[in-house]
DNA sequence: TGTACATCAGTGAACGCGCGTTCACTGATGTAC
DNA sequence: TGTACATCAGTGAACGCGCGTTCACTGATGTAC
């Protein structure tokens, strides 16, 4: 028998392809031309179908976008979980750098289907809650990491924001990374720093508690906001790479962004 | 006799309005519908003109487009030089917190715009040369601030990634900011720190010395790299917001945004 | 001040294009008995 | 194993739309003498 939920008979099989296809097509026009270009006709031309006929796979020109949207959100879930997997959960600084390098590789890769998820929103498209979860992953998978480093790890010295030893900015390669000081861990809370004033503090701590997680500690409010902090960080700048406000400055990036990513594992306590 | 460089005649007076005219039009357009629905025949329907006759202002919508850019790049750069020219230079602090509002207002106020500036790029379009130096207002700007307190205000303490003193974090409205800490400025180079690596220190001194202006002091390399890292944090957070990343977690994001431009103040050096 | 000519703004029709979506249809694949 | 019917994929034509751009034109405004 063949597992569970696959396709069996040739409908379904041929059904799943021609889903697959339609979406790869999308995708590689939404390269060529950018998401507001994307034509069923066209992606249907290339398919050497007619374009009514995609009608069969998707109900609208939406639902195709909706579809790439997801897609896009997993491929940059699935590459930063999987480059979180590959460095141990207590070396926190290590995978901080992994992670953050995952996610500008993937965005640098696919820049089109970065700028689908992350650039301006698409005219008259409203996007559906079915994206809520896979948008979800990314900012999860960071939160993991400084929770993992927070339960495995050594605790950090006392000075959050003093400077960390002094060595190179980590180099980005595909090897994964187990060569920062053993036992680095991230502080369970930031004894000296700028305090969570009124509101902040308050939505601050209902998020932590709405990221609660059996049996995992909570996240104190100021590493969440810390956090998030480092992730508008990151996105500015690869968004700034990608949409070419480099230009004629830190061109290519690569230098920048590894002392940025060094400089923001700082700022999040680890080390 | 009428200002030196001030339209004449009945002709160019007309032609003067009907060109700002069609721009607001335009600019109206993109509010509703972004940038790519931005249609010359939409515009000439609400103008009550003949699609046609707008080719006598611009030559095509490419160049339609250009100018709705470059106005842009210098509302925002105007209005930031304004909210800095509304804080006394050596009170870096408060200049840096003003500068950063007032960016954020611009964008919160003219979203279409902000995405045609900062957002993906519009497909299919090239930004030409002419576009450049109202981009680097925005940058400059902040890049003055800096420089400004190093040059007026009292050196700061050695510990540059310390704490800065516990006050709440700055609150956002209308009025110019007199009332930081008299004499706050900038340290002149990060005693402590990540250091800047090779490519990344070839690259910060060349851009610094290309920045140079005669009369004032270079930005040490150090102090450029962290003022561009703030840049990127600054435009990632707007971004996020209005780009609607911040759904469900710090929105309103008004507590956020105050708290991370102190974290930014504090790590660009200014106290 | 008046006339003759040049410049320019705006018109209206047209070209050629591509789009999303609907609809009645044909023929192949799957299912129940 | 074979037959009758239901389901579904894909076709091809059509609807109605909007777009950017060109072109020959009319009539108003500006300029030189």
């Amino acid at each position: 028998m063949s597992p569970p939920n696959a396709a069996h008979t040739a409908r379904e099989r041929a059904r799943a392809e021609l889903t697959r296809e339609i979406k790869e097509e999308a995708r590689r026009q939404l390269a060529d031309a950018g998401a507001d270009a994307l034509s069923l006709r066209a992606v249907a031309r290339s398919l050497g179908m007619v374009s009514s006929a995609l009608y069969r796979y998707f109900p609208s020109r939406d639902d195709l976008l909706t579809a790439l949207i997801i897609d896009a959100y997993n491929a940059l879930g699935d590459a930063v979980e999987a480059a979180a997997a590959n460095v141990a959960a207590a070396d926190g600084r290590a995978r901080w750098v992994t992670v953050c390098h995952a996610a500008r590789d993937w965005a640098l890769a696919n820049p089109h289907e970065y700028a689908l998820i992350y650039g301006s929103p698409v005219p008259g498209y409203r996007a559906p809650e079915a994206t809520i979860a896979p948008a979800a992953r990314l900012p999860l998978a960071f939160l993991r990491v400084l929770r993992d480093a927070a339960a495995t790890g050594r605790p950090a010295a006392p000075r959050p924001d003093a400077a960390p030893r002094h060595d190179a900015a980590p180099r980005h390669d595909a090897a994964p990374r187990h060569d920062a000081a053993p036992g680095a861990g991230v502080r369970e809370r930031a004894p000296i720093g700028l305090p969570l004033d009124g509101p902040l503090a308050g939505q601050a701590a209902a998020l932590a508690a709405a990221l609660d997680e059996p049996g995992a500690p909570r996240l104190p409010p100021d590493a969440l906001v810390r956090a998030v902090i480092a992730w508008t960080q990151l996105f500015g700048m690869v968004s700034f790479e990608l949409f070419g406000q480099f230009v004629g400055s830190f061109e290519p990036a690569d230098a920048f962004f590894d002392h940025a990513v060094a400089q923001m594992a700082a700022f999040v306590g680890l080390r």
